[in-house]
RNA sequence: GCCCACAUAGCUCAGCAGGAUAGAGCGACUGCCUCCUAAGCAGUAGGCCAGAGGUUCGAAUCCUCUUGUGGGCACCA
């Protein structure tokens, strides 16, 4: 249990005990010192169904609060009704033989064990480099996926591509079409064809492999796209620190009957119309707005039903968490999805889809329209090589899913050697040097160091932030998103890097000395296990 | 027109199970290396938290409306 939950079960029980029913028990941090370390608002939000005032309150659940020297030096309230309690340096100064003991598992909890957990994130369709759109997913994916994995998930990482539809149809045109080009033909460019150089390129290798007497239509056109394409994508993914352990396609579906099976059983609940030529999904009795197409008059399924296939296929698979993330344009279709899983049967309640909203690029201060079939966008490769995999990874999660997030290529260059991923990487990298200065001297700190010794305010301050590194973790598992592990890890490098100006680690005073190199090396756990869940390397030196 | 997000410093964004003086980075300005890496620290300037109502002891945070931005509302995916 940690400090939080402790005070909070004994601010209950001194509630209680004063003959008042508590309510909404927070605690938080103190900003200012003379609200000492941490803060309840408890008799505030009391006030009314008391009908007390809150200051009265406070004084009676003092009065009732079982106060252990060894933790509280001091409780005590102040106006408009807060209860302020101020910590006994001693419990912070015994988180660090903890975190050094624990090591590379601080953080980290058990409450996924024995429990998977399937994501699936990318799910481009092989039509062209991944783009700097896709990264932002694929870094959320990657990184909500090392989050599990952290609380004991077993986690596989499953992209699914579309190969049997309509832009995959076009691809082939695109290149067939690039391909009697070449040969001097006189062709028509698909109208949406994709615009890209690297058609061209698979034209060419098309016609080396193949010679120049391949007919219109031929399949290998539409094959070698995908395949060339895909380990384009496999590599920019690599580049990024990024595998998946299951690539899986709507053919598949197809094959083996899940689609066929998946209509008959809406047909058999009456949940299927033909009207125009198509086939509609009654999705109006299901309490939709619209029922939707399922199959057009052309006798293409829409996308609709092979994606509903591949999620009850994911739920038969028996995970125990099922994690979609998508871009905001899907907002308005999943919905459709879990409702026809619902129409058969199936409980989705451990699905979670998790939406982002759109990268703007900004080039030249202006915006960019992205557009994978106009060839017009920045490639994740591009990006990696302009800025590194570490600015790249952290540039995605620094905001959170829910805002548009700006991507000025411009600035990101600019200000690659002067980005706040550095800050952090710098504090591990400075802590490295020091901890191999103090092991020149000899000292280990590995047992013996008087951790009674670090009071200075800045150790304080640095040792209540590690010590809530696990509380942070588990925010993150509970919101799925990164974004809080990396404000806190700003945060926790700032109070380093206070730390390091105020408070000289290696000095003639031997036992500070071997203190605070105990004290530094709690610091760089964490900070290292952190950068670790990012997908962030932590450098021993920059 | 309808639905979903968002609107906070010059710029990019945190903060949002309601709490004490609204934060950071970048940019601007001022200081700090005889001392473990100055990729750092300290400080100044910069805000009617889009606007208007409401709920509350208390609102950037919750509710309603208005305005603006992005996305969706296809027999595209």
């Amino acid at each position: 249990m940690n400090l939080k939950e402790n005070l909070q079960k004994k601010l209950i029980e001194a509630t209680e005990k004063a003959g008042l029913i508590p309510h909404s028990v927070i605690i938080t941090s103190s900003k200012d010192e003379k609200h000492g370390d941490l803060s309840s608002s408890l008799p505030l939000s009391m006030a009314k169904a008391a009908q007390k005032p809150p200051m009265e309150i406070a004084a009676l659940i003092i009065d009732q609060f079982e106060k252990d020297k060894n933790l509280i030096l001091d409780i005590f309230p102040s106006p408009p009704g807060f209860i302020n309690f101020k910590i006994n340096p001693s419990f912070y100064q015994s988180l660090i033989p903890i975190i050094i003991d624990a090591g590379d598992s601080y953080g980290r909890s058990e409450t996924g064990k024995g429990k998977t957990a399937n994501v699936e994130f990318v799910s481009a369709n092989p039509t062209g480099p991944l783009t700097i759109g896709h990264g932002r997913n694929a870094v959320l994916g990657d990184t909500i996926s090392n989050i599990l994995e952290n609380h004991g998930y077993e986690v596989t990482r499953e992209y699914y591509f579309n190969d049997a539809g309509r832009q995959m149809r076009i691809l082939g045109q695109s290149v067939e079409a690039r391909y009697y080009e070449i040969l001097k033909q006189d062709v028509e460019f698909p109208e949406d064809g994709y615009q890209g150089n690297y058609i061209k390129d698979i034209a060419h290798s098309i016609m080396h492999e193949n010679g120049e007497n391949l007919k219109s239509g031929d399949p290998i056109f539409k094959e070698k796209a995908e395949k060339v394409i895909f380990a384009d994508i496999e590599k920019s993914l690599r580049n990024l620190g990024i595998h998946f352990d299951q690539f899986t396609n709507e053919k598949t579906f197809y094959k083996n009957g899940e689609i066929d099976r998946f209509l008959e059983e809406l047909k058999a609940k009456n949940l299927i119309y033909e009207k125009d030529g198509a086939t509609w999904f009654r999705a109006t009795d299901l309490g939709k707005e619209q029922d939707r197409v399922y199959i057009k008059s052309t006798g293409e399924p829409t996308y609709r039903v092979p994606d509903t296939a591949y999620h009850r296929d994911k739920i038969n698979r028996g995970f125990d968490l099922i994690i979609d993330i998508f871009g905001a344009d899907h907002a308005d279709t999943y919905p459709d999805v879990l409702l026809a899983l619902n129409a058969l049967g199936l409980k989705t309640d451990h699905i979670r889809v998790l939406l982002y909203q759109f990268v703007t690029l900004l080039r030249n201060g202006e915006k960019v329209k992205m557009s994978t079939r106009k060839a017009n966008y920045v490639t994740i490769d591009e990006l990696v090589d302009e800025v590194g995999v570490d600015v790249v990874r952290y540039f995605f999660i620094m905001r959170g899913m829910n805002s548009h997030l700006n991507f000025d290529i411009d600035a990101a260059a600019d200000s690659s050697d002067n980005n706040p991923v550095f800050y952090l990487q710098y504090a591990h990298a400075r802590i490295c040097n020091i901890i191999k200065r103090g092991e020149g001297l000899g000292m280990k700190s590995s047992t013996g160091y008087d951790i009674t010794l670090l009071t200075h305010s800045s150790e304080i301050e640095l040792l209540k932030s590690i010590g809530e590194f696990p509380e942070i973790m588990a925010l993150a598992l509970k919101i799925l998103e990164p974004q809080d592990i990396v404000n806190y890890l700003q945060d926790l490098a700032a109070r380093f890097h206070r730390f390091y100006v105020d408070c000289r680690v290696i000095t003639d005073d031997e036992n500070l000395s071997e203190a605070r190199l105990a004290l530094i090396k709690a610091t760089k756990i964490v900070l290292s296990n952190g950068l670790k869940t990012l997908g962030i390397t932590a450098p021993e030196r920059m």
